[in-house]
Parts: structure tokens; sequence; C-alpha cells
DNA sequence: TCTTTAGTTCACAATTACCGAACAATAGAA
DNA sequence: TTCTATTGTTCGGTAATTGTGAACTAAAGA
């Protein structure tokens, strides 16, 4: 909860949905358009990747995430999903 | 969503659901049987109260709040139940 | 090896949250 | 009315958390 609580988390979060093949931090802060320092950026994906909400994989140079959609359905079944909502709803897009 | 991040004020809201006739600041400290000054309970309840998610009204010397749940469920459907089951699972209770 | 790109770590600054003390509001007793 | 008890708010200082630049690590290609 307080991993999705954050306004840039829940950006990110809801674009990783958006990206079938993942996104990587450069990626993250172009499409969100919010000019962010790439350690502020860092220290957000640890945040997600440690409660579990994303995971991370290398790949050559950069580091691809994508959101850790089967576990947390059935885990928390329809959590993500009302958040997201919410979310969208309260933000526009 | 930030409101509902902390954990004390998660737990605040789910002790709210289950009182019908909704609680002061006194019960609710008790029955969460933690430790919290006055003070820091006000807070807690005032961000509830800015959120949207509780309201509050004077009973005599008292303050009673109660959650919003049919403004919360129209405008945000199944959200705060999905948070709440969320929240049961890892609190246990 | 040198360079470039992507990301992490660290230390400090800025922001936010917590808590005690003083205050306000209400109700009942003297 | 005045005094007292109870509930909750506000304020100021401190503790905890978060954001950021600088230095560093890792990988890939020239």
């Amino acid at each position: 909860m307080h991993a999705l609580s954050d306004p840039v988390r829940i950006s990110i979060v809801a674009e990783l949905r958006k990206a079938e093949e993942g996104l990587n931090c450069v990626e993250t802060t172009s499409r969100l358009k919010c000019t962010m320092p790439k350690s502020t950026c860092s220290q957000h994906y640890r945040i997600l990747r440690e409660s579990g909400i994303i995971y991370s994989e290398r790949r050559g140079v950069e580091l691809t995430s994508k959101v850790r959609r089967k576990e947390l359905d059935s885990r928390f079944p329809g959590l993500l999903d009302a958040i997201l909502k919410a979310w969208r709803r309260e933000h526009g897009e």
C-alpha cells in the first residue's frame, strides 16, 4: 500500500502495465514527462521491487521492469485494478 | 491513497467499518490497543476527513466519525473493499 | 583500453510526521 | 455563574522519511 500511495510510483505502475515489454528508468521518465533525477527514479523502482509489485531483469546495459501481474492477482484479487482505476479517474488519462 | 497507506489509518478505517454507530478518538485508540497520543490520533482523523474517507459530527463533548460508504462506493467502486481485504490478509484478524 | 549509457549507493538537504503542552469546546456539578 | 472533567485541536520543536547531486559500478561497443 505504501509503495502504491506515492503519485510518481502509481504512475510508473500505470505505464508499466501499458508497456507489454516492460520499461527501464529512462523510458519511464520520458513517458511520464516529469523531470526526475535518475537517483530518484532508481529509489522508486527499488521500493516497487522490494514491495513485490514489479520485478526487473538486466538486458545488456539497461534494466527492464514489469508488473508482477499473476502474483498480485492471486494474492490480492482485484486490488491493483481497483487502485489503478481510481487513480485514472482522479488523474484523467 | 495516501490517507489509506498509513498502517494506523487503515486500521482506524477497519474499526470504523465494524462500528455501526461510529467511533471517537478515545474509543478508537482503546480498540486498536495502541498507545497513541491524542494529538496524533487527531491528525490521523483530520487526514481521513480531508481526503473524504470519513465524516465527523459532534455529539456533546465527543466527536463521532463514520466511513463515507456511499460516496466512496459510487466514486471508486470496490476500492475500499479491496484495500481492506488486502490489509486483513496481511494483518491477520 | 576508452567511451558511452544505465543504474546504484551515499551523504546531506528538504520535507513530512510525531508528540507534548497549551488551548478550545461542551457538559455536568457545585 | 463558576469550577471541573472530558474530548479534541493547534502549535512548536524534534525525529523520521524522502529527494537529490556526486561518485561509483556494470555492461557493451569502438
